[in-house]
This record gives structure tokens, sequence and C-alpha cells, in this order.
RNA sequence: GCGGAUGUGGUGAAAUUGGUAGACACGCUAGACUUAGGAUCUAGUGCCGCGAGGUGUGUGGGUUCGAGUCCCUCCAUCCGCACCA
């Protein structure tokens, strides 16, 4: 009887299904287990080979910790708001919530084929209503929150409402955008509009007036971190700044800690390093310096405040606040010019045009704190207005940019390093010591920077400050599907909706379009479709992004039915944080970041017992596709087989994979594929067949070299896939995908097939002992197996498998209790198969999962012998079998008196000979 | 420019602490068998050479009895950041 593995598999989905044999218990004294994948969004085109990988190596260590004892919770959902949906429900009037259902049916269609063996009782999806419930107040936990820096944590707004009222904010060390100061006398004569408005600089979610990425060809506004190359990360579309009244987060407030947090956690250091640069750390000081004739003081942030003797003038972003102001009579027009062709460029401009070096003077001086002289006050687009205070002080012996401006400018450059030449250069190195600096001369820039700190606050103007780059993130959309907000607005003024009427849903409109006025699409909602839900004046018109439901998923997991909370306190502490995340690298500085900075929220507020979401992650490769190639001729419209194409002119076309097997195309396939081709005529090789070209690209619809995993099951069977899907390599290897290979782990699974039964089928197994040489392969293979997936190599894994059934193959081996092993250690990669043996093996059904994974014993790989490779001056000559006892002083007197080691020496005697015994013999002459 | 990753046969790759480079698989070559099956079996397959042998892990150097592995140099490819003060 063959293998059968669509009956095989079909029988263990529905056992695995009606059983729930994958449900995770939420009480077990058993240790717990988290293993997560990144949740996909469900698109409309259907996994294609590389979506799985991920979850196969997941979904292999799942099983692989429920062997090992755990109670392992791994659970999968659907990140189901996002834009393909309302583009589509855009174009077709058709509402976004039944395009996500349909693609979410096909997603788990082609999931529960792959046999995985997630818990789908817990199934999430961020656009139902129960789960978008919970990102709404957890929203809401936000806007009732502010960071106070004394406690270094999140803490309920009321409680500076009630410090407001008692003494202003004079006290207050809060993260907050206000620089100003009130008194309690003050704040209470406030209107509760002006109360509001100032809280919105204090809160954690906010409503401000800010510079936005604006997105026309979208319509709404995009976080940075979803702009690529000032393109638009979805789309690639053009990206504007825009001054907008949006929801933001403060994230700024959890830099510091979202930066430290990194160094626990177990993820690659590329991904460590994209939000160490995107959170963007510079520690130094903000100094003010006076302007000249005049009660404005510009402040700037530097991190070389050791150099600050070597200031000989100030460059101000061309947009900075001051500009206008203390420009003097004499620049206004040059100024006013500089200023409007710079406005011309875009940031993106600016930012690539690095080496023209553009300025203009404006008349004004500033005094230098500490020396008092007049330093001249330039505008220059190098400097960003964004960054910092917007504005420099100039330091051209330390700072190349600063050298460049003056020499470009002709400003003077003062040297205030010990010995060194500045004359082609600026030295920028912290080394060295500083010199012509009054009170810093003599001092290492160490040093230095510690007493410059010191006498800028001591003599107050300024202090020691830490910059980050990190920017606040902008939380609204201008979209129809997404989490509308839980807020309304009575004379302008947003408020929170009370908890009992969560979740606000999303209303019916009757398109999917901004209004004529440019509202977003919510504002087409009537009264009636909002229902009882309108409050106030109006509801808030945006929705939350993307990030927003994904930020906080992982935890829904945990409960995904309570009504009452958004995760039980009980069960959080169960499972505590994630301890295996796999997913993409592509979320680097967004799902990544923003999930961090929830549970750290979360975490403040006293809801959940981690500050860290994922413990250890690893970032699954691109699989690429393999496209294939015909070639047409320029002028006779002919196919030219691959090998003769040089012959003629011709132009590459893309050819569905599916008309191509191993390079050879399907002629008459290719003939009916389309109208054009039908009366096509070929060149072809000398044996008759039409050989394609190939080429490794991304996989894409409109390369035609998409392979989904669909067809590839009903061919080979889950089990294969799910195999070939590890076989091909390094999971966080990039890699091409190339069919080719499948037959060999297919043949593979044919052949543990065989170890069992014979050729009609008859279950062959012996209960007799185990053979010495049966026990050596399974031990070895238990170890190796078990090595490989500690350390994530599912790969070397399956190689592995091969090299036992090889062996027991060649043995002969039909013992029970080592095919019994064997099965257990191969179920987690193809469960399917190891059901099936296992029963027929004389096993209950469905137990093979909850076996122990198999404990391996050094002693069956104790040998006798050892065949030693021994080299002559390091190069393997020849192998010697000899006893694993002989002494190292033995073993080198049987070497050197072996026949062709006689040959190698030629009479001479070695001037030394390395013995590792168990290992290697290596001669030197 | 800065930071990170990767470079090994025709292909995907392996070599976990420095110890037989290329395991395992694909592909290819030759043969066997035939219940013609995406079957199985045998032998071979880094490169050069009939062979003995030589040579070989991106380049060049170093440490070592011995280097794919450690150190230095350079090159290529990919990713991230980039006038960030």
């Amino acid at each position: 009887m063959e293998y059968n593995f669509r009956e095989i598999e079909a029988n263990w989905r529905k056992f695995w299904a009606e059983n729930k044999t994958f449900a995770a218990k939420d009480h077990s004294d058993l240790p717990k287990y988290y293993v997560l994948d990144m949740f996909p969004y469900p698109s409309g085109a259907g996994l294609h080979v590389g979506h799985p990988l991920g979850y196969i190596a997941s979904d292999i260590f799942s099983r692989y910790k429920r062997a090992q004892g755990f109670n392992v919770l791994h659970p999968m959902g659907y990140d189901s708001f996002g834009l393909p949906a309302e583009q589509y429900a855009i174009q077709t009037g058709q509402h976004p919530r039944i395009t996500t259902e349909q693609n979410v049916a096909r997603y788990r269609d082609q999931l529960d084929k792959i046999g995985f063996s997630f818990d789908w009782d817990r199934e999430v999806r961020t656009s139902s209503p129960e789960y978008y419930k919970w990102t709404q107040w957890i929203f809401k936990q936000l806007f009732n929150s502010y960071y106070d820096e004394n406690q270094d944590k999140a803490v309920s707004i009321s409680a500076l409402i009630k410090e407001f009222e008692a003494n202003g904010n004079a006290n207050v060390k809060a993260t907050t955008d206000y620089e100003g100061t009130f008194t309690a006398e003050e704040w209470n004569a406030y209107s509760e509009k002006e109360k509001e408005a100032r809280l919105q600089e204090y809160r954690l979610a906010f409503l401000a007036d800010s510079w936005v990425n604006w997105c026309p060809a979208l319509g709404t506004v995009l976080a940075n971190d979803e702009i690529v190359n000032g393109k638009s990360e979805r789309g690639n579309h053009p990206v504007e700044q825009k001054l907008m009244r949006q929801w933001s987060m403060r994230i700024k407030a959890y830099a510091e800690r979202l930066l430290t947090g990194l160094e626990g956690l177990d993820w690659t250091d590329s991904i460590k390093d994209i939000q160490r640069n995107w959170i963007g750390k510079s520690i130094g000081a903000s100094v003010e310096f006076a302007v000249n004739d005049s009660d404005k003081k510009v402040e700037v942030f530097t991190t070389r405040p050791d150099t600050i003797f070597g200031v000989s003038f100030m460059v101000l972003a061309p947009e900075h606040p001051f500009v206008d102001e203390i420009t003097t009579e004499e620049y206004k027009t040059a100024v006013e010019e500089y200023k409007a062709s710079a406005s011309l460029k875009s940031e993106r401009d600016r930012q690539a045009d690095v080496k023209n070096i553009s300025g203009q003077f404006t008349g004004a001086y500033a005094i230098h704190p500490f020396s008092g002289e007049k330093v001249q006050i330039w505008i220059g687009d190098y400097v960003l207005a964004s960054y910092g205070t917007g504005a420099v002080m100039a330091v051209p012996c330390g700072d190349q940019r600063d050298w460049d401006f003056a020499k470009h400018f002709g400003i003077e450059i003062i040297n205030i390093f010990e010995g060194v030449d500045i004359s082609e250069e600026a030295y920028t190195e912290k080394e060295g010591k500083i010199a012509n600096s009054d009170f810093l001369s003599g001092l290492t820039v160490k040093k230095a920077m510690k007493r410059a700190i010191h006498e800028i606050e001591t003599r107050g103007f300024g202090k020691g400050k830490t910059n980050y780059r990190l920017r606040d993130a902008v939380f609204s959309r201008q979209r129809y599907w997404g989490e509308p907000f839980p807020v309304y607005f009575q004379d302008d003024i947003p408020y929170l909706v009370e908890d009992d009427k969560l979740p606000i849903t999303l209303p019916d409109v009757d398109k999917y379009l901004p209004t004529e006025e440019g509202e977003p699409p919510l504002a087409r909602a009537t009264d009636a479709a909002w229902g009882d839900q309108l409050q106030g004046d109006r509801m808030d018109y945006n929705t939350m992004p993307g990030w927003a439901g994904s930020s906080w998923y992982f935890l829904r997991y945990m409960d995904p039915h309570n009504e009452n909370e958004f995760v039980s306190k009980e069960k959080v502490e169960y499972w505590n944080n994630v301890d295996l995340y796999i997913g993409g690298s592509e979320h680097a500085t967004g799902h990544l970041l923003y999930s961090r900075f929830w549970t750290k929220f979360l975490y403040d507020l006293g809801y959940i017992p981690f500050d860290e979401p994922f413990q250890k992650m690893i970032n699954q490769g691109m699989i690429l596709g393999r496209s294939s190639f015909v070639y047409r001729t320029d002028e006779t419209n002919q196919f030219v087989t691959s090998s003769k194409r040089k012959e003629f002119k011709t132009t590459p076309i893309h050819v569905d994979i599916s008309l191509v097997e191993n390079d050879i195309l399907d002629i008459e396939a290719f003939k009916k594929s389309r109208e054009e081709y039908a009366n096509a005529e070929f060149i072809l090789e000398d044996d008759g067949t039409y050989v394609c070209g190939h080429e490794v690209e991304k996989m894409s619809k409109s390369k035609y070299n998409v392979q989904t995993p669909d067809e590839l099951v009903e061919k080979f069977g889950a089990d294969t896939l799910r195999m070939y899907e590890m076989f091909l390599g390094p999971l966080e290897q990039s890699k091409p995908w190339d069919t080719q290979g499948i037959n060999g782990v297919h043949n593979f699974l044919r052949k543990v097939w065989k170890l069992v039964h014979d050729r009609d089928g008859n279950i062959t197994v012996t209960e007799d002992e185990p053979t010495k040489d049966a026990l050596k392969t399974l031990h070895k293979t238990i170890k190796k197996v078990g090595d490989d997936l500690d350390r994530f190599s599912f790969n070397t894994g399956v190689s592995n498998f091969m090299i036992c059934v090889n062996e027991l193959s060649d043995q002969k081996c039909r013992n029970k209790s080592i095919i019994e092993q064997f099965v257990v250690l191969l179920s987690s990669y193809a469960p399917h198969i190891c059901e099936e043996l296992w029963v027929k093996l004389g096993h209950e059904a469905g137990t093979v999962g909850t076996q122990p994974f198999p404990v391996f014993n050094p002693d069956h790989l104790i040998e006798a012998n050892h065949k030693y490779p021994v080299s002559f001056n390091g190069k393997m000559r020849f192998m010697l079998e000899l006893p694993t006892t002989l002494s190292k002083d033995e073993i080198e007197k049987e070497v050197l008196a072996h026949e062709t080691a006689q040959k190698w020496l030629d009479g001479n005697a070695p001037k030394k000979v390395i013995v590792v015994p168990g290992k290697i013999v290596n001669v030197v002459i």
C-alpha cells in the first residue's frame, strides 16, 4: 500500500479539529510557553509559499515544546483592518467587512491545509467589534494618562489635574510640549476649553495641530514609519507636509525606556540597531545664546559642549521662528529670498542636496555666553527645524558641516584642539585635549564635557540635556476601515465615550470616500447611521491606524472572549509575555516599537506584569520567486528556446510558472494560455523541447511566479510542504523558491512509510531487541534533532531525519521500539503521517503529540574503534581505524608504523606528532 | 559617510568548542529492474589531471601542528539610517 497522504491528512485534520487537540489550558501546573506568529493581513491574493514559512517553524517549535512538557499557547488571528479592503470598497461599493470576511475564510482554509497546531478557539480579528472595543478602551487609558518623569511612568491625568488645582504646574515634571508655567489660581480661572487645551499637551494620547505627512493619493496622514524614501509605503505615492489637527501618541515619553529595554531582549542586533537608530538618543546640553540688542535668546542643542569656545557663528533653520524678528533691515530682502528658495525644496531634496552649501547672514549677532564676544547669526538649510531646537552653535573646528559652511562663507575658524591641524578638515574625534578655551583648556574631551555642562548650569544659561530623534506618532487616519475613536466633540472640546458605551462601532456610509469638504469618510455617516452612539455635537470622524490593533493582540489571545476586561489579571499572570515571536523584520520601526510602547504603558498602569512583549524574536527571511521566461524574437514573433536565444534579437517575457516544469515549457498549455500565443511558432532545442530561462525575483502576481501552498499540498501533501519549506535553508535567510527539490523530501516520507509497511500494506515491525547499530542511529538522531530545535536550525533537523531513515533502511531495521521513538521525534515536523503511523503501531489516536520527547542516551554512541584521519602537515592522507582505548603514545606508534605513513615520511623522522584522541592525528614533517 | 547582515560545487545548503570541507537533498552521467510509477536499486559527480597527485570556502595577509571557523586588510551584494547639531 502506498503512502496515501491525501486521505491520511484529511482524516487527521478532521480529528484535530473535532477533538480540539491543541487547545491551550489557562490553568496548568505545567510551565507555560508562548509561541506567537505575526498575524497576517488577510489580503485578496491569499497565501503564497512565503507566508507559511514562519508559521511552519513556529508550529514545529510549539509541538516540540509540548513534547518537552510545556503548556503551549500557540494562537493565530488576523490583522483585518487595512487599506486594500477599503480600496476595493471604493471601487465596488462592497462593504470592506464583506471583503475581509471572504479573505479571512480563504486564509483559514489555506492555513488549515498545512496542519498547524493553532488553538483556533482563541482567534482574534482586529476588525471585530468585540476586539476593537478593547483597542478603544486602551486608547481611553492613554488619553487619561500623562507621563510623570519623577516616577518615570505613566500616571492618571486626574492626579495631574489635582496638582494643577493645588499648585499649578511649578512642581510638575512631565513629558509635555508645554513650556510655560502657571499657578493654581491661573489654572482655576481657566475656562473648560482652556483647561482641556492645556491637558492635551500632557495626555499620552492627544489632539494637536501638528505637521503631518499628508498623502493626497491615499487621502490620509501617515506615520513616519509608513513612509519609505519620501513616498508612502503602501502604493508608493508622494507625501507632503501639512499642518493638521490630529490625534498623536506621546511615544517620546518612553524613548529612554524603549532604548534601554532592548538590552534584555533576545532579538537580532540588526533589529535592535534599527530601533536604536530610530529612537536616536544624543546626550549633550542645551545652551542659550542671547541675541545682541534684543531680549531674545536662541536655544541650541549640542552634543559637544566641550567645544563651546570654538563657536564662531550660529545657524538657524530657515523656518526658525526668530528669523524674521532678528534679521536687520539691511539683510531683510536677502533673508526673504533665501527662505523662499529653501521652502521650495522638499525635505527630501534638501537631504539629497548635501554637497551644495547654502546659507544667508541675518545681520544679527549673538553674544557668546562665556567669552561675551559677538558671533554672527546665519540661516542655513543644513539645520533642520524639526530636530533639536532648530538652531546650532557652529563649531567649525570640530564639526565637518560647520567647517564646510565657514570655509564657504569665509567665516573665522577657531582652533580649540591642542596640537591638531584643522586647515584641511574639521577634527571630529572625541579624543585629545581642549586648548584656547579659558577654564576648559588642558582638559581631555571627556572631562571638558562635564566641566562645560557644570559651568553652563551654574552660570544659568543652559543645562545638560538628552535629545531624541523619535517623534510622537500620528494616530489618526482619514479612512473608513479602521477603529473609530471613542470620542465625541462638544463645543470643539473632545470628550471620551463612557466605557459602558463601548465599542463605538463603524457606522454605515454611502461611499467610502472623503466628503466634498475633505472630511474623512465617517463624516458621511448620518445621525441615523450612528444611532444611539451619537453624542455631543459630533463624533470623531477619524479612525485609528493599522498599528493600533496589532499593538496589543498578543494579550487578547490569552483571554479572547473576556467581555469585562481586555485580559484578566489571572490569565496574563499565567501566560506572561511571548517567549518566541516569529515574523518578518520589516516591522522594525512600526509594530515592534509601538507594541513595546503600549506594553510599557499597560505595565505602568498595573494591568500586566511585564514591560516587554516579545522576549525572543526570530525574523524569517523572504522566500523569493523563481520566474520563468520565454524569449520572443523582436521581428518575427517566434519564441526561441533558451540555448538558441543569442542567435536572435529577443525580448524575455515572464511566463506563468504553472506552464513550466523543470524549465521545460508545456507548449500546448502555453498556446492556450493567451489568445495572442495561440498561433505562436517556436524554435526548439535539438531534442524538440522548449527550455525556459529563469531568474530569482520577489514573488508577485505580475511576475507570474507565485507558488501557492494549496497546489503543493494537493500534489505532495502538507507534511512534505512543511518539511520542504524547512529544508530550503536557514529560517532567517532569504532564499529562492524552487519546487525541484520537493521530490526529495516527498521520497523521504515515502521511505518513512516503508519502514513500517511492506508493499502490500502489512505492518512489518518486530518486537525483538533493537540492534546496536539501530540504537546508535536513533540516539545520534535524538541528540541532533533536539540540539537543532534548541537553536532553531530547522533545516539541519530535516537532514538528520533523512540520514536516520537512510541508515535504518540500510540496516533493514524493523524494530518497533526504534521506529516508535523515531515517529515521536518526527511528529513535530510531519504531524499527519506520524499520527497515522503511531496508531498503526498500536497506540491511541491523537496521542503522538503528547508523547515526551525521546531521551538521549550517550551510552549507545560509545564505540570500540575510531577511524582516525591521519594528516601530514595538516593535509589528510589516509584513514586508520584504531581502538578508542589506546593512549596518545600508542596511537602515535600505530600511525607511524603504518605503511602509508612510511611512504609520506619517506625515511625522515617526523618533527612532531599531534594526537587528539578520538579526533585526529597530524604528523609534522 | 555610519551601522547591520551575507559571501562555500551546476543548485539549495552542511560543518554547534579551530580537528576528514562539501553532510543531506536537487540536478546531472552511466547502468540495472520493470506490475511504466512524479517508482525503485547500483555506481559516479568541487575543480585540474589518464594517473600519482595538485588545488579549493569572495581578495590579500597573519596566528596555529592544523583555519570555512580566530585576527587584520580589501572587495562584492543586500538591509537600515543619513547635513540629527
